[in-house]
DNA sequence: TCAGACTGTAACGGACCCGAAACAACCATT
DNA sequence: AATGGTTGTTTCGGGTCCGTTACAGTCTGA
């Protein structure tokens, strides 16, 4: 399915879901951060700290930082790996699960009022 | 005209624009900056520090400050208002112009594909 | 076994942002 | 002209994020 947006429209979108984050009781995410968030919730797992990083073209480290702010919102989880120690799996939670899914709503209802 | 999207469809447009804005050179703006140059492009002028902080449920300064931040990115500029030189009166740029019509290309993009 | 490669994380210095409060410039009413 | 209220900005102390670099733990192959 496809979804046609005219300019007008595409940015007033994202104006509406923007300004429904910034008005809302949350704290406001990065980009950086909803895009790992996303990429979590959204792509199949496992999820590592290098694959996260290679894949937003970021360093390392800000994985790092950003999956401790999201750890202390409870949003996602850490992991170790016990077949190969090295690593960190990265994991969903219900809360993250829960905001997401209000923030489909938010989308979702902000297109439906276009 | 109403655009309907399930939760999946409305959280894979996020995640792709917010992937293509932290992958992109463009330095990342916040969600309230860009919100704050949304609501400048979008809305009728005239813009001041006021209504755009009474709009957004914050406080003045932090208008200032993302007025600074887009000012040196070019992407907004400031004028005085001659009939009220209390007010500052925000303006659009060229550069601001291009950089949403280039947001919106994206959005728009990947909504097509969904 | 042990040197080298690979993981994720910590430390550092610098930049930015926050809210609250103080501030300077300006207007308006008296 | 003076005073009180308005504007946007600056300052302050505290926090977060950045990229680079250095680091500690873990694997692996000679």
């Amino acid at each position: 399915m496809s979804v046609a947006l005219s300019t007008a429209q595409a940015l007033t979108l994202w104006h509406d879901v923007a300004f429904a984050l910034v008005r809302d009781d949350e704290p406001d995410l990065s980009v950086r951060q909803v895009c790992i968030l996303l990429t979590i919730y959204l792509e199949a797992p496992p999820h590592t700290v290098r694959d996260l990083a290679k894949k937003l073209g970021v360093t390392k480290p800000v994985i790092t930082r950003a999956l401790d702010t999201m750890g202390k919102l409870d949003l996602v989880s850490r992991r170790r790996d016990e077949k190969d120690r090295r690593n960190v799996l990265i994991q969903r939670t219900v809360r993250g699960a829960l905001y997401l899914e209000r923030l489909a709503d938010t989308i979702g209802n902000r297109a439906k009022s276009l």
